[in-house]
DNA sequence: TTATAGACTTTGATTAATCAAAATTAAAAT
DNA sequence: ATTTTAATTTTGATTAATCAAAGTCTATAA
């Protein structure tokens, strides 16, 4: 019912209210988060608040409602579902992925879906790290520590990526900045804004706070 | 390039020329196959003939060029491939795969086209017995010769049905009208349009000419 | 030959999604 | 208390795809 560009909007709108933990989401990172004009955005989430998808206030922002919550987050199981089935099952490289479940996630049906998840065992998490919702659209919370968190020295499990960006994803598994890995802080460099960390028994390497921010650990 | 408008009026065009086996296609079967109206068509087929996808001449038809018929096969490829993909890995029944396949075959990337093409080990035939195209656009001859063309008493193998709808394909697994099987015409009764079959040892039962004509026989 | 039915084309309108650029507003800086 | 800036909204246009309904052909039947 609702068009792949609703089912877009709604999903972003989510994503960034996890992401930021935020209520109001204001209009300018949806309209960057989509790729759109700012004057797009504004009048496409007026149609979004007569469809009582979300509740829109000049200049401040926008809220999901309970049903425009509940599509965002059938997109975000879409994503990770079609995720992992591409990784897994035909083998794709994970830095590679993202454009693909892009648009894959608005055209398979409920059946195909269901039937991929079973088909994959019902995965908690994708290729990533993020956890996948649940068919009624439960998530897990994620970590909310960050590698900028840690204390310099210990070592931390590396749970997932916050960014979805080729470019970085492809850098991230060069470093093997992959989920499940360890990692360790060796120093951290404030006026340089960054950290230098070590994977596993690689070689050492730096990452800017930027980057060392995307990257969430447990432990 | 071309939008999923496209793709379809490409597709259809390509599919009619080769069951109808006629080079200029009517403008009537194209607005009926992709039910939209007459005008429509008219319209769209205008625009295609601007991109030189195929040659228009009003109130004749259609053909497609080279290019215009390369899009053609490649969607024909994808769907079938869709298909298998459904019915092969996912345990879809074969009856409610056209509509999935319908939607998907836009959304799928090249790369992952190819790596199920690998995963499924290079089909030949869909769940219907329809030939799948090659990447490279070339497609097997089907049987020209359909049950209706049988001696009575023969026994033949069915090698494809001429038929997507999900009813007519309900119908044809419930009695047994599948590629592979093996059918024989008990009686042809010209007056009533029905001929009596069997398959295998199967009950026996009638089917109307225009159902008939839709089984694909070969041997 | 003329009439007519059926196939096809034209015309004018509509819808969803978008952009560019001008106008407005709220917050921050002076 | 102004001014400036940055974010947001408004306005007016555009594009692809569609429909309804009116108009036009052409082949067949009378």
């Amino acid at each position: 019912m609702p068009s792949r560009t609703v089912e877009n909007y709604l999903k972003s709108i989510l994503m960034i209210s996890i992401n930021k933990n935020c209520v109001e989401v204001p209009m300018g990172m949806i309209a960057e988060s989509l790729k759109v004009t700012p004057g797009t955005a504004t009048s496409m989430v007026k149609n979004l608040q007569k469809e009582k998808w979300l509740n829109y206030k000049a200049r401040k922002g926008v809220t999901l409602t309970g049903s425009g919550k509940k599509i965002g987050m059938r997109m975000i199981r879409r994503h990770r579902l079609i995720e992992t089935f591409l990784v897994e099952t035909l083998g794709l490289d994970w830095s590679e992925i993202h454009e693909e479940a892009e648009e894959l996630e608005h055209s398979i049906s409920d059946k195909v879906l269901e039937k991929l998840d079973v088909f994959l065992g019902n995965p908690q998490f994708d290729p990533h790290g993020h956890p996948i919702p649940s068919k009624s659209g439960v998530i897990r919370r994620l970590s909310q520590k960050s590698l900028l968190d840690c204390k310099v020295g210990k070592k931390m499990k590396i749970e997932s990526i916050l960014d979805q960006r080729t470019e970085f994803l492809n850098f991230a598994k060069n470093k093997s900045l992959m989920p499940g890995n360890i990692i360790k802080i060796l120093k951290y460099q404030k006026i340089a804004d960054t950290v230098e960390v070590q994977v596993e028994k690689k070689p050492k390497f730096s990452l800017g706070f930027n980057s060392a921010d995307k990257i969430m650990v447990s432990g």
